[in-house]
DNA sequence: ACCATTATTGCAAGTCTCTTGCAAGTAATA
DNA sequence: TATTACTTGCAAGAGACTTGCAATAATGGT
């Protein structure tokens, strides 16, 4: 169970489970898009959750140190979102730029194109950011 | 001439050539990394032009509507970086994680892609971003 | 070259996202 | 249950970017 999971990690960092940790947990577990800071504190307060903005900006950042959180920057959104990464394979995202919806898109097609890269501009490649943005069906 | 093309473009949607657009213009010009607002800033500052901050951040926000100008949000970087379209064609970047240094990518590996996100999701797909981070030859 | 028109500028103030300081609250351990 | 130290909420601050407005300057016609 996810919060058995991560409240090993916590432990081991020197951090507790907390009502407030177990609520964004649980947000994030139940979404199946990246939410952003905002967005998190509006659902828990929708869901009675007692909760500051600033406690869920903390909480994101802890999860996200413990490597269980990815933090997206989409273009020209101007805040982060964040999803959970636990039971997840890495991959990226389509936005539609009328609703906002955001899509996973399971693939990632830049293996080959990291060897090539370090070959050609003898940087040693550490992480990349793909995103597409498009209208959604509903939107066309 | 860049000036005279951006000029035509600066008249078709009734603006006007001005002192600081010319300023901002001939730095992009001569950069060949992606600036943000507040390096044209410091480097006009030090060029003795005279201009505000603000109006960098108008001067761009014009020219990125004209498409002269590209819009580029990096990873983590918490503020735009902005570079002329004019004469180079569409390309990404790869930033060093050590000390900011940007290089361009003469690459897009996602033509293909493309259709194949269409396919699966039936968006519509319009742009999307790619940018990688890593180590460069300097500080590996 | 001058004038009238209207876009542009600089300054101040505002907005938005995110961070930090600190006292009060609470989880973990014995 | 008592001790310890991590966590929280509130207030304040930082940083990027935007907006209101009066002063300034580019443009086009004379
Ligand atoms: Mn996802
Ligand atoms: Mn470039
Ligand atoms: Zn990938
Ligand atoms: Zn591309």
């Amino acid at each position: 169970m996810l919060e058995t999971i991560i409240s090993q990690g916590l432990k081991a960092t020197g951090r507790r489970m907390t009502r407030t940790r177990k609520a964004v947990l649980s947000l994030l577990e139940r979404t199946h898009e990246p939410l952003s800071a905002s967005e998190i504190f509006a659902q828990l307060q929708e869901d009675q959750v007692t909760i500051d903005l600033v406690t869920v900006y903390r909480t994101v950042n802890v999860l996200k140190d413990l490597g269980l959180v990815a933090q997206l920057d989409l273009h020209h959104e101007g805040q982060s979102r964040y999803e959970l990464k636990e039971g997840r394979k890495h991959h990226h995202h389509i936005r539609c730029q009328v609703c906002g919806k955001i899509v996973d898109l399971l693939l990632c097609p830049l293996k080959k194109l990291t060897k090539l890269i370090e070959e050609r501009t003898k940087f040693v490649v550490g992480d990349h950011i793909l995103e597409f943005t498009g209208f959604c069906p509903q939107c066309q």
